[in-house]
DNA sequence: CTTCAACTTTAGAATCATTATAAAATATTC
DNA sequence: GAATATTTTATAATGATTCTAAAGTTGAAG
C-alpha cells in the first residue's frame, strides 16, 4: 500500500518533516474514513498500548498542535472538561453528552445559522462552533 | 442599603449558607447590572487586592462551582485557553477575541438558529452554546 | 444563649494537563 | 557522507484545579 507514501507528501506539502512519530501518527488518525474524537492522553495511549510504539508524550502533544496549525485537526473545549480533539475538519457542529463525555458530531447543514453578527471593528470572523450540550433524561 | 440582605435571601433560597467568603463574592460579580467575564483566579485577585480580604483560592473555586450548579454563572471554555465565567446567565453567545483573549457577549437575539438537531434518543438537550471566534484583521 | 452536629474555610499537598528545556537522535542539504 | 537545521525525548516546570484533614463557623434545638 502508498497510504504511507500519501502521509509523506502531505507532511512535506506542509512543510513538516515526515518522521516516523508523525507519520506513525498520522496512520492512527487518517487511515480510516472514520473520524473521530480524542484527547492527547487518548492518542498516546493507543500508539502505545495498541500498536506498541514508544512515543514521547511531549512529541504527542507537539503533533497535534503542528497538525491543528495546518488545519489537519479541529480543537473543541467543555466547559468543565479538557480539549478534545476532531479529525473531522470539514465545518460542522457538536453535541457534546455531559454523562458519557462524548462528543458527537451534528452535520455542518443541520443547523442553520441567521443573522450571525458581524465581528466587531477591526476583526474577523475565522470560525464559528455551536456546541449542544445534552444529557440522559431524567424519568 | 439592603443589598446584603438580598444576597442572604438569595444564597437562603438556593440552601447554600451565606458564610461571609460567599456574601463578598456575591457584593464583586452581583452588584452591579453590568455582567462580566472572569477566570477564578481573577476573581480572586479582585477580592484580595482590591478588596484587600483574605480569600483562599480554594473557597473561589468552591464558591464559583456552587454558583454555577445554582445557575447564578455560566461556564465557557475556549479551546486552547482556560475556563471564563459569565454572570449574564440569560440566554445569550460569544465572540472569543483570540488576540486579545477576551469573551464578548453576544445578544441571544441576535442570532438565530434553525433545525436544530434533536437530541439523540433517550438524551434532551440542556444547552446550546455558540461561539464565534474573531481576531484582528491581516492587513 | 449554649451546645452540638453539619457545613465551610483554609493552607498545603496532590493531581492532571500542558509547556519548557536541553541533550541526544534524526532529517535535509550540499 | 559531513554540516546544519529540526525533532524527539525524558524530565522538570508550570498552571489550573481538586483533595485533604484540621480548625473555624453556622443553624437548629433545647
Amino acid at each position: 500500500m502508498k497510504e504511507l507514501e500519501n502521509f509523506v507528501k502531505k507532511l512535506r506539502n506542509s512543510g513538516i518533516r515526515p518522521t516516523k512519530q508523525r507519520l506513525k501518527i498520522c496512520e492512527v488518525l487518517f487511515s480510516s474514513d472514520k473520524t473521530f474524537h480524542f484527547t492527547v492522553n487518548d492518542l498516546a495511549k493507543i500508539i502505545e498500548e495498541e500498536l506498541r510504539e514508544k512515543i514521547s508524550l511531549a512529541t504527542v502533544y507537539n503533533t497535534v498542535h503542528a497538525f491543528k496549525k495546518k488545519g489537519y485537526l479541529k480543537e473543541i473545549s467543555i466547559p468543565g472538561d479538557k480539549s478534545y480533539f476532531d479529525t473531522n475538519t470539514n465545518h460542522h457542529h457538536h453535541f457534546f453528552d455531559s454523562n458519557a463525555k462524548e462528543l458527537i458530531d451534528i452535520d455542518f447543514n443541520q443547523i442553520e445559522l441567521k443573522n450571525t453578527p458581524k465581528a466587531p471593528r477591526g476583526k474577523s470572523i475565522k470560525g464559528i462552533d455551536v456546541i449542544i450540550n445534552v444529557e440522559n433524561d431524567s424519568q
